[in-house]
RNA sequence: GGUCAGGUGGCCGAGCGGUUAGGCACAGGUCUGCAAAACCUGGGACAGCGGUUCAAAUCCGCUUCUGACCUCCA
């Protein structure tokens, strides 16, 4: 944990070094799906950002405690009063019980997880888990007087807070800005002023999700659970907190309003948000049309796609770029990917079966503080990806016999590879042969040689074609043939 | 309309005052029975126009184009 770390905090709008609250302790709150419907590949770009952020203060020897939420209630469609919660809305239309969505959306949102190698969270609250907690929330934000109740629901009362706090600490925009370009939306003639955001909600009779509180028998507001949530689990004040840009003027920013009501705290120290996946340069978004299933890309079933993508080039792709820019899709790019990820792999296969040297052309250490300081200049991957393939071509260079590398640098770069593309990137290999295929190959590899000795080249071509086909790529060298599956 | 980000070679994408990442594509070479892979070499870019500076893709100004947010959104 020798490491000086810098991250990019949107609440200073600049780089800080990050000092945990209680080191080797690290809390860190990130906004979780909505599972009313699939999570799209612009979605897991976000969790693929924030698994890396992980996976790395994991690797620096923090002990991170890391908390996403499943929201499974409470998320409106529009912001009007009378908007429907997303979940009740599509269970009626599916003729099913709410919780059938949820249970439906969140297992398949696990699953792409798991096939993009993003580890779980330590805790994966729900929303109708912590109404009890919620409900609590509410009492002390009225208490401290800045909420209101009106026929059984509850608002924030944001222009009274901004009497005294600074609304806008998050995105930089001040009251009359936000006052001024707020359009006026029907059905809420309930609230106070039109910033104003609902706290509990009363149901309608038709409503599916409900519970009893003080004021009706109704719903959480959407941005109160991760106020509730990450109180609950992380405590007043914590780390780091993150989720997608678009959640910064609104969500974000109400959650502070709502943690500094309660508790006069700002909840978390530095704010990280990540950039969008856009799609001809248009942010991915299902209500443009342009968005597509991770599913999809793994299969190739979507008009867009050329062809099918693993999860692990997804995964490559999107960590060539830094998780604070934008990142286009195209096919073009995603098979620049996919050739890029297969190079890197390949050469890390090859670590074991280096042979160290007594002398050495090669020095691993700075390389190694390279991969160091472009992770430390705020989790900056693509540079770390530059210097793993100079690291590959190090590699593949020993492996030729083209440069010589001693035993102690060896060692460290098969550490560096190992901790890099494994734990840092998260990384797999996707084409591990089988046990008996070793054996197998070498035997049919042996059958070629034969033929070769022979000068029977229509056969070795023909041996070696047919493998290409099928998915392994042979290379001969001065010291016999070698295989790797492509 | 308001606010805020951006426009980097054929494509994706780092860099953000001096030494012009990286991947893919392209060209030449080494190796090979021929290939593939690997390695070596190469060309090419900083939206436009001004300004600051010994020095600008990087700072400032203007123009222009694109996007995001202001309404649910990762």
């Amino acid at each position: 944990m020798k490491q000086n770390l810098f991250v990019y905090n949107t609440l200073t709008r600049k780089k800080e070094e990050f000092k945990p609250l209680n080191p080797p302790h690290v809390g860190m709150y990130v906004c979780g799906p909505t599972v009313y419907s699939d999570a799209h590949m612009g979605n897991s770009r976000t969790y693929i950002s924030f698994d890396l952020i992980f996976r790395y203060l994991t690797h620096l020897g923090y002990k991170v405690r890391y908390v996403r939420n499943i929201t499974d209630a409470g998320h409106l469609e529009g912001d009007a009063d009378e908007g429907e919660d997303k979940i009740s809305k599509k269970a009626k239309l599916a003729q099913l019980e709410p919780m059938e969505i949820v249970q439906k959306y969140t297992v398949g949102f696990h699953e792409v997880m798991e096939l993009l190698n993003i580890l779980p969270p330590s805790i994966e609250p729900t929303a109708t888990g912590h109404v009890i907690e919620q409900i609590e929330l509410v009492k002390e934000i009225l208490k401290s007087g800045y909420a209101y109740e009106v026929d059984g629901s509850v608002y924030f009362d944001v222009e009274k807070y901004s009497s005294s706090h600074d609304y806008g600490i998050l995105n930089g925009r001040n009251l009359e800005d936000l006052l001024n370009n707020t359009r006026n939306l029907g059905g809420q003639q309930d609230k106070k002023g039109k910033l104003d955001f609902a706290l509990w909600i009363k149901a309608k009779s038709e409503h599916l999700m409900k519970w009893p509180s003080p004021w009706s028998v109704g719903f959480p507001g959407w941005h109160l659970e991760c106020s509730a949530m990450s109180n609950k689990y992380l405590g007043g004040q914590f780390d780091i907190h993150g989720g997608g840009l678009d959640l910064v003027p609104t969500h974000h920013t109400n959650e502070i309003a709502q943690n500094m009501a309660s508790c006069g705290k700002i909840p978390a120290n530095y704010w990280l948000h990540t950039n969008m996946l856009t799609v001809n340069g248009q942010k991915m978004s299902k209500s443009l049309g342009n968005s597509f299933l991770p599913h999809e890309l793994f299969s190739g079933n979507n008009s867009i796609l050329n062809k099918a993508y693993s999860p692990m080039t997804v995964r490559f792709f999107m960590l060539q770029a830094h998780y604070r820019s934008t990142l286009d899709f195209g096919n073009e790019a995603m098979e620049a990917s996919e050739k890029g990820f297969k190079r890197l792999m390949n050469a890390f296969d090859l670590i074991d079966d280096l042979k160290a040297s007594s002398s050495t052309d090669v020095e691993i250490k700075p390389l190694l503080n390279r991969c160091y300081e472009a992770m430390n200049d705020d989790f900056n991957s693509p540079v770390l990806i530059a210097e793993l393939f100079e690291a590959s071509r190090i590699i593949n260079s020993v492996y030729d016999g083209k440069l010589k590398i001693d035993e102690d640098n060896l060692q460290l770069l098969k550490q560096l590879m190992k901790s890099f593309v494994l734990d840092v990137l998260g990384l797999k290999d996707e084409q591990a042969a089988g046990d008996d295929l070793p054996q197998l190959l070498n035997f049919i590899v042996n059958l070629r040689n034969e033929a070769k000795s022979n000068q029977d080249y229509a056969t070795s071509d023909k041996i070696r074609d047919g493998l290409q086909k099928i998915g392994f790529q042979l290379k001969d060298t001065k010291e016999g043939t070698n295989w790797t599956k492509i």
